[in-house]
DNA sequence: GGCAAGGAGTCATCCGATGTATTTCTCGAA
DNA sequence: TTCGAGAAATACATCGGATGACTCCTTGCC
């Protein structure tokens, strides 16, 4: 193994051991280098990688220290992977939204404060009529991200953060393309608030899966055949699915 | 902002832009050093930064490949960034996987192909009475995973298989302390298998929900109030969630 | 045709020097 | 005493070059 990835490993288990605490401060690098065996060049490739995940905060003229390796730092990294990813998953990790959404959405009806509630409804009336495609993306974006923090589950919040980075791009695409949408988007964020409202845990897990499967089917019949293929693929010689 | 971290965006924009597609081969080093405008140490912190989340692969002797980026290899990344988190956030991640779960297992019922259905038959079979734990555990989480695979959805896969990480180190403490649950477990894993095999998704769904949740009950049970506030921090001010 | 030695190409690692940002300390003026 | 400018100390940022190790491909022998 590499003495750069070794000094990955030998790091992390630093931090995982208790000897870095969150927060805490490394020993510069010359120091860290020589009791790790290293140069400071193969280090600070080490520092690197770690500080790219977030693990690792580096402030020149001061020093590098352990971040709070709280679950929202996932969200970063979890967003920049995603980037990655070419559009022909976007299905995939639509999928996977329709999953996480309405568990969220139902998590946040029995357990988002109501203050934040009616941070909601504010986020929702402050959208104005003429907003242009920016303003309504930021504000969809902003909605679900209110509900997942609603959810008490900051895990909950970094994943659907990172997912949803691509499927943003879809929204735009339907925001451009299909006149309605808009319209009905704004309708159901309003249907999904008055159920988080109302404490309708059921009713707001219902409502935000046809919310995402508003997108998912739009996504999938513009994307046709060769989208749908894609979606599942392990699924090919599964009896029934080749009818469509 | 640092070359370094310049150098990572522009890379990220090279791929991204489909000047370099996945499999290819980038530049050698003192080439795209040149060309990016860096020395060759400064390029080499960010490629092995790149290399850490699995977008390039460098090959010593060889050269320097972008990876396939296909989604599982958002995986191995995922999975080594949650393993930094603390054991205090067990439950969050539990909690997200009982929302993943039941839904890939539901997927699965509809999608997955008879003879993986088979294969995970054949798995439980295998599983010899006296088996060790970690027999057990390995045997669990193939279980899972090929649910996961079942899905058809390779998101999914990768996001179940990050997650599960944390909580395996639940499940050995549990086999370790509960004596019934071994057997509870093998159960419950057989009733799964065969709601998949009758295509029973919503008897899959919710078997999947029982699973994951005879876990999370354990390890709430375990971990103690302190644990349980731990768990929905932000509902601190609901009315009803003080009384403990 | 198979195989092993050799050479070219590429990454791995190190060293030492210099540049730059941040913090801290010093010291004089108000 | 308080405060601010400037110097000093500290720590990261970046560079260029040198050497070693590994891979792959060519080449020539058997």
């Amino acid at each position: 193994m590499p003495v750069t990835d070794e000094a990955i490993v030998r790091i992390k288990e630093m931090i995982l051991g208790g000897e870095l605490a969150p927060g805490a401060r490394l020993p510069k690098e010359a120091d860290l280098a020589e009791r790790l065996g290293l140069s400071r060049n193969s280090l600070r490739e080490a520092v690197k990688a770690l500080s790219l995940i977030r693990v690792l905060d580096v402030r020149q003229g001061d020093g590098t220290y352990v971040t709070s390796l709280e679950p929202e730092l996932l969200l970063d990294t979890l967003a920049f992977v995603v980037d990655f990813h070419r559009d022909d998953t976007v299905l995939h990790f639509l999928e996977v939204r329709r999953i996480l959404e309405p568990g969220a959405t139902a998590l946040a009806a029995r357990a988002m404060p109501d203050a934040q509630v009616a941070a909601l409804g504010e986020l929702l009336a402050a959208l104005p009529d003429d907003a242009t495609l920016d303003e309504l993306l930021a504000n969809d974006l902003e909605f679900h991200r209110l509900i997942a923090v609603g959810s008490g589950n900051p895990v909950l919040v970094s994943l659907l953060d990172g997912i949803s980075a691509p499927t943003t791009r879809a929204r735009i695409w339907r925001g451009l393309t299909e006149e309605g949408a808009v319209a009905r988007t704004r309708e159901q964020h309003r249907a999904i608030h008055s159920a988080l409202a109302h404490r309708d845990a059921e009713l707001a897990r219902a409502l935000a899966l046809v919310h995402v499967c508003g997108v998912e089917r739009w996504l999938r019949d513009t994307l046709g055949d060769a989208g749908a293929a894609l979606a599942r693929p392990a699924a090919s010689d599964t009896p029934g699915s080749a009818g469509t």
